[in-house]
RNA sequence: GCGCCUCUAGCUCAAUUGGCAGAGCAUCGGACUCUUAAUCCGCAGGUUCCGGGUUCGAGUCCCGGGGGGCGUACCA
């Protein structure tokens, strides 16, 4: 995740955009009384333990990144008179005689600590702290002589002692085994992992209030299903004890959503953790997050157009341009993208044209020759979504929208309205990777329970991803589902994307691990 | 699942053909009033991932196990 680390914004930079304008503190003039003690008529003094010095609450004035906005020009060797109060963890610590620096760390960055023996109370106590102690400052804005924006300590107090030692102050932490199970003192240390999580917050924010502004609303459905649906993969399983039932936690929520569509809902969208009871890598975990939203009299041209708006607005917003570089290599996220069948795409990469009508023993040759494994129950369709996986998608450097799948690999989507044997079905690849999956939805009751139908022949074959007739599901499209375009984005990879990482758990904060000490 | 690599002090890393397990940072003690990974002096810090084996002697070689990484497979 280290590999593209010039490009991007510092610490600083980037959290700043983050910062409340409401929480501004500087350059307004300082608060009556800045709190390093807790306030007055609490409860604190009579119900703390005597062995726990450290207050119950704390008020700082001010963002560490507000003091680098507010006093950038001052001269060095500057005094402002301006008093701040500031909060955060001890990173560094200098002494020197009758002089200390420290670094002061809060959520917008770092401060130095000015420290003279003559006006700092117990000085003795500020220069025997911990790296990595919780620490509340108060105290003048001040630049040093060397030119260090720097608060004067007039008053500190200590908000938190680190017992365990943090790591080495400037190689930190290399095991990423370490980074992830104590991503706690990773964030701390790692600036990149902060910039990357401060990032994906922003994105998820970003996206929450575009699809907002598009009259899409937010909703929940359950993490627990009777029945598995929505897409193909290895559930987890759970039980209920009351009840006595097996559950799954949900593969994907798009049958509860569609259910939604026909409960008169006609724009909704959920971010939703989704569990897969799949191998780990650097771009599987098995809980992860997709957003899926589902708009009613749309297909999925419609879909596309979202798409490709919705990407481009959280590069531009998030890293003010729609060009990004991931892997060293250009990339243009800006709307339109390049829309192009598979059967095209596969032609264009492998040289082989072929469609639904190519006979099934052709298409066995070809995977053969090319070293893809073919099972029984394969059909035509599913040879050449196999034949495209394998030699085009990674090779697709995009973004590009691949149209028109195979309907017997595609159980949800709606036919193809001209192409027998095909469904309107999308995916946007952008650096070989998709990171998204749309469909022009399956509205008929029927042709739903006959697509059910040869995904239970397929479980019967062996297929154990294969889908699961859902009863209540096909009662809830015999009510009627209007016209709609679905889609599904995979949070984490577009958040791998944007932020210009490569390992899917570099965007988990707490990455599924086995647990510590075997 | 398979293949390759890796695991030494809290952290980052050394240790010659198999020959007394070391340094920097952090911690602890001391010096230092403008440092920027401050600097300088000193103390302490170890089940070398675990268990066997070979050897006079194993961090090092062999076998087994465990953790982790990468690749591959799986993955709509």
């Amino acid at each position: 995740m280290h590999g593209h680390r010039h490009r991007w914004p510092g610490f600083a930079d980037l959290t700043r955009c983050c910062v409340d304008p409401t929480r501004r503190a500087v350059p307004d003039p300082p608060r009556a009384t800045p709190g390093l003690r807790p306030e007055p008529g609490g409860l604190t003094e009579m119900t703390a333990p005597a062995e726990d010095k450290t207050p119950y609450r704390f008020g700082p004035t001010t963002l560490v990144a507000e003091l680098h906005e507010g006093y950038a020009q001052l001269e060095d060797g500057e005094e402002t008179g301006v008093e701040v109060t500031v909060a955060g963890r001890l990173m560094l610590r200098r002494d020197q005689g009758k002089l200390a620096f420290g670094v002061l760390a809060d959520q917008t960055g770092r401060i130095q600590l000015f420290a003279p023996q003559a006006s700092t109370p117990d000085f003795d106590g500020f220069t025997s702290l911990h790296i990595g102690d919780w620490l509340g400052v108060t105290g003048e804005v001040i630049k040093t002589r060397r030119g260090e924006l720097s608060v004067r300590v007039g008053s500190w107090v200590r908000l938190a002692e680190a017992r365990l030692p943090f790591p080495d102050k400037w190689h930190g932490i290399s095991d990423p085994d370490t980074r992830f199970r104590q991503r706690y003192v990773d964030l701390w240390v790692t600036d990149e992992a902060r910039r990357v999580f401060t990032q994906r917050s922003r994105a998820v924010s970003l996206m929450r209030r575009w699809l907002e502004e598009q009259d899409f609303i937010e909703v929940e459905t359950p993490v627990f299903h009777p029945i598995p649906g929505g897409a193909a993969a290895n559930p987890f399983t759970t039980h209920h004890n009351a009840l006595d039932l097996d559950l799954y936690l949900r593969i994907a929520p798009e049958l509860y959503l569609k259910r939604l569509i026909v409960g008169g809902f006609e724009r909704v969208f959920e971010i939703a953790r989704v569990f897969r009871n799949e191998g780990l890598s650097t771009r599987h975990n098995p809980e992860f997050t997709m957003l899926e939203l589902y708009q009613a009299y749309a297909d999925y041209g419609d879909i596309m157009v979202l798409v490709e708006e919705l990407v481009a607005h959280l590069a531009q917003e998030l890293l003010g341009t729609t060009s990004v570089v991931y892997d060293g290599r250009e990339l243009d996220l800006s709307a339109p993208w390049r829309r192009a069948t598979m059967f095209d795409l596969l032609e264009e990469h492998s040289g082989l044209r072929v469609d639904m009508d190519t006979p099934r023993s052709e298409l066995v040759g070809y995977c053969e020759e090319r070293g893809i494994p073919v099972e029984g129950h394969h059909g035509v369709g599913k040879l050449i979504l196999e034949l495209y996986e394998k030699t085009t998608e990674a090779e697709l450097w995009g973004p590009v929208f691949v149209t028109d799948y195979p309907k017997e690999v595609s159980p949800l989507a709606r036919d193809h309205r001209t192409s027998p044997g095909l469904v309107e079905r999308f995916e946007g690849i952008v650096a070989g990777r998709e990171i998204c999956n749309a469909f022009s939805e399956l509205v008929d009751p029927d042709e739903q329970r006959a697509r059910f139908g040869a995904q239970e022949a397929d479980r019967a074959a062996g297929d154990d991803e294969a889908m699961v007739v859902d009863e209540d599901y096909l009662r809830a499209l015999e009510y009627g589902l209007p016209p709609t375009g679905g889609l599904g984005i995979g949070v984490d990879r577009l958040v791998m994307l944007l932020g210009g990482v490569s390992a899917i758990r570099d965007v988990i904060l707490f990455p599924t691990l086995r647990p510590e000490q075997g």
